[in-house]
DNA sequence: TGTACATCAGTGAACGCGCGTTCACTGATGTAC
DNA sequence: TGTACATCAGTGAACGCGCGTTCACTGATGTAC
């Protein structure tokens, strides 16, 4: 039965958000979108109404999912907190909701040009604000120094959720900590 | 029809090889075993009397990933000449035969304990490694350095490899080899 | 403001397909004598 | 060394299942008058 434009609005949202968490948890062949519509409160034939794929679906979704941890990241906190709560505890263990480049990367390389333009846009953004905190040298430098620490936020993060050992991913999580939090 | 011992366990290293490139490619949920046995040059049916899952044969490739980038670092090269060949345009080209840490680590956090497990003891055998060739500080300093370095390196590759923007893909590279090669 | 009807968001069954796994079978290999 | 037979690596068909996608349908919403 039809509904009111602002109720399909919103249920397009609830879509969007479940999937953006979902792919992060489970990988974006790892979960059906029977699962997804499902966990937004709808039955899947609707599905095609709304988005012309799965494909199109995981390229909207990474665009929410870093536009979630864009605005978490609102508010300059500058570089040893955002470090901090980057490589911390808390962030290892909330898949779904944390960062998407250390959760997706490698399965992005593999998917469309949409999701893979998501991430690029993404990138540079982190790379620009990254950089606006970095001092000393010239530019090009600090540059090259943002590139650098974000490369190594994200491995971290993506070693230390990898590892079996937790010891082994704490130590991981401090060393990041440690050796990327300076300005 | 029955085959030598011998051929026998030829056609299970080519299986193993096999799903250690292809599961680098296209991710552990995006090949199938009918797939990985055709490309080793075998039928699907026979897989179950060498290997108990796909899951075990995930394992077993990881494993075998991991050993094959261990080989290839052999001869003791040094920091520089490792971390340019890793953050070469050739390895970012070259996911198949590449570091399975950059092509799988967030897929291997959603793997059972076989893969976890081979994962971190690659981690822990890399990161002696690279604390190896560094210079200066303190032995914990030391070891600190080399397990950013590492998720600098992994981070990097995952990155380069996702982004849809070429340039932005050699500067990442670039970055992490003027940033991480340094003893 | 009230009525008549067109629109369309969402439903639920169905589609073909490929997946991981099982199994009866084949026939060359390996072994016992 | 030669023969008889048990073993078992690999074959190919089949299994149930869940996938992405399609479609006829429903009925409340939105619109034209």
């Amino acid at each position: 039965m039809r509904v009111t434009r602002a109720k399909a609005a919103e249920n397009r949202e609830k879509v969007v958000a479940t999937a953006a968490r979902l792919f992060r948890e489970k990988g974006f062949d790892g979960v059906g979108l029977d699962a997804i519509m499902a966990e937004a409160g709808l039955t899947h034939g609707g599905f095609y109404r709304q988005f012309g794929s799965k494909e199109g679906l995981a390229a909207e979704a990474l665009g929410r999912a870093f536009a979630g941890s864009a605005a978490w990241q609102a508010g300059q906190p500058g570089l040893r907190a955002v470090v901090d709560g980057y490589l911390s505890a808390r962030h290892r263990d909330a898949v779904g909701t944390g960062c998407a480049l250390a959760a997706l990367a490698p399965e992005v390389a593999r998917q469309g040009e949409g999701a893979r333009h998501a991430l690029a846009v993404h990138v540079r953004e982190q790379i620009g604000r990254i950089a606006a905190w970095l001092t000393g040298q010239d530019e090009a430098a600090r540059r090259r120094r943002a590139i650098a620490t974000l490369a190594g936020l994200v491995g971290a993060l993506a070693l230390a959720r990898a590892v079996d050992d937790k010891d082994l991913s704490d130590e991981i999580l401090a060393a990041g900590r440690a050796e990327f939090g300076g300005a």
